[in-house]
DNA sequence: TGCTTGACATAAT
DNA sequence: CATTATGCCAAGC
């Protein structure tokens, strides 16, 4: 078989990237999601790292509430630049989301749940 | 073209 | 509950 043209775009419009960052859009103030949540919820269950790499590649000044995803131990990731992290947790804060000594966010009360019923 | 790193998760200890 | 080890896929070099 041969290739067609051989002339293809960058950036395909149904790029797991921004089906990511479209459930990302979706996680309500006040509540965070893990990773591992938004790749589920993106269709990718078990591709969290790919999460946190969309993340990594977002624009500052993005609409995308980033701010909104933390890992499963309910604290900010640590990125490779250093810190910055710090402008996650106020953000957070500033939603009502309260963070413990050891600066980790209740999972158990602040998760978000994108279920059809809240709960029952 | 192939190896290494990475904003993680889950299971085991 | 904390730490360690392994797996996952994609982008970077």
């Amino acid at each position: 078989m041969r290739k067609p043209d051989g002339v293809r775009m960058e950036i395909p419009k149904e790029n797991p990237r921004s089906l990511i960052i479209d459930v990302v859009r979706r996680i309500p103030a006040g509540r965070v999601a893990t990773y591992g949540q938004v790749a589920a919820l993106a269709g990718i269950r078990g591709h969290a790292r790919q999460v946190g790499y969309a993340m990594h590649g977002l624009p500052a000044g993005t609409d995308v509430p980033w701010h909104r995803v933390v890992n499963a131990r309910g604290e900010i990731s640590s990125r490779s630049s250093g810190c910055g992290g710090e402008e996650q947790r106020r953000r957070l804060e500033r939603e009502g989301v309260k963070f413990d000594a050891a600066e980790r966010i209740d999972l158990a009360r602040y998760r978000w749940r994108a279920r059809p019923v809240p709960w029952e």
